[in-house]
DNA sequence: GGTATGGTTTGATCTGTATCAATGCGAGTC
DNA sequence: GACTCGCATTGATACAGATCAAACCATACC
């Protein structure tokens, strides 16, 4: 294999495969999971002038909150976490960003929260300037952006409703459960084994959790045997659990 | 005065003198803080042929969560709430919408949470179908929908900082700051006199709290000579101390 | 091999907020 | 004026999750 494997989220799981090769949008395996997913075939290469391949090591920042908007990312490999930091250091994560998930769908002037890369990433990069243009003209382009944004408005409230009403057992089972859900859509099928590339502090401040209580309850459900903790993740042993867990 | 006094929000706020009377868009005073803002003078009668003036009583139930989006709503008058409710019972607010403020940015076939009336409410009610057309033909008016869909997105990221990390105390700081900042974009001026049409159990809801705590932290404020309880809402003493506490 | 290093787990204890249970209070209504 | 009814407030107590502190355990590096 002559891709880039140290860009891989986890093991075996996408990113690889999913990597962009030489910036040729034919050839892009998250495609048809990505904001492209709107365009034609014949458009592809209209989008593809205006993007370029960058590459982010762990750690590495992609953009600080209140950064004017230069450039628009779509995750090609890698997971990146959206940061929210408070002035006395409290910590809140908006979100994680999978291979696929655009990121500036806001078309604002600034962002609005940190990008943090959590693993090596990969991404396509668009100059706002030109993809501005770009949405002037196809219609069709903007609408995607809308759906995509309403869309993530509704993933937002629930994860409102998950912070503000759920239990730090049922934060975990949903959390899972997400992820899940996610993974299997980049693979084309649900698994199991779950990999989590963020450390149990991102978790934490994605749950409204302290570590010790991410820690600690996924350790209790190890001792009541519905998962095994793996060194990449944890693999769920009995998925009904999690289910009933999810309100 | 033969407007509907009863749907004003409260007291001598906003609401009637924002009415849409007759129809008829050009006498619309909360236009400049609607979605309307987006078009010109000529567009507003293309538009007006599209809505209806349409009246909600308090406790009514607008739309229902899973429902199928039938119409669209520009708030006139009056105060909604947004919720989610769990299998349980237990609720959280996802946002309050007040004059100015429209529903159904997401286009989208059913609708995520339910709207219920928190007091009488005017609104301007758009036919689903039409509305898409229009869209289709006025490319800027969905630009104007996305950029306060991802607005949205941002005051969502925002109050999950609030749900996930801050105290009790700091997030009714930040619910009475928000509200008044609100209430001063509608009335074109900020005043320390905060109505508050909502009940406690819904500040509750909205802040991730109980109804008991809700109330011993506005309690302990007056006490603390930070706000007044006053009929209809609370009157901020020293702002001070709620913007230190924003943070 | 030894030993820093950064994250994770585990234990003991504390506390902010929830829960349970009255009581208070204003607006309607008879 | 008395009596609901639907909140809001207040008090006593419980507990989930936070905090503080220490031990553990890989991995990397000398």
């Amino acid at each position: 294999m002559n891709c880039l494997d140290e860009a891989r989220p986890l093991g075996a799981h996408a990113g690889c495969s999913h990597h962009v090769k030489g910036d040729d949008c034919r050839l892009c395996l998250i495609r048809p999971l990505s904001v492209c997913s709107a365009l034609e075939p014949d458009e592809w290469a209209s989008l593809e002038k205006l993007s370029t391949d960058i590459r982010f090591e762990e750690r590495e920042t992609l953009v600080r909150e209140a950064d004017d908007v230069v450039s628009l990312y779509t995750i090609t490999a890698g997971v990146v976490r959206l940061v929210r930091t408070l002035h006395d250091g409290r910590r809140q994560l908006t979100g994680f960003a999978l291979p696929g998930d655009f990121l500036g769908l806001s078309l604002e002037r600034t962002w609005t929260f940190s990008i943090e890369a959590i693993t090596p990433v990969t991404a396509c990069r668009f100059g706002r300037a030109s993809l501005m243009e770009y949405v002037d003209q196809k219609p069709h382009f903007l609408m995607r952006l809308h759906e995509m944004a309403t869309h993530e408005l509704s993933l937002a409230q629930d994860h409102m409703v998950l912070l503000g009403r759920l239990t730090a057992e049922e934060k975990l089972a949903a959390f899972l459960m997400e992820i899940r859900r996610r993974w299997a859509r980049i693979e084309g099928h649900a698994s199991d084994h779950i990999p989590l590339p963020m450390g149990r502090q991102d978790i934490a401040d994605y749950l409204g959790l302290t570590i010790e209580t991410v820690s600690r309850t996924i350790n209790q459900m190890q001792r009541a045997h519905q998962l095994v903790i793996v060194p990449d993740g944890v693999r769920l042993l009995n998925i009904g659990y999690f289910e009933h867990l999810c309100p």
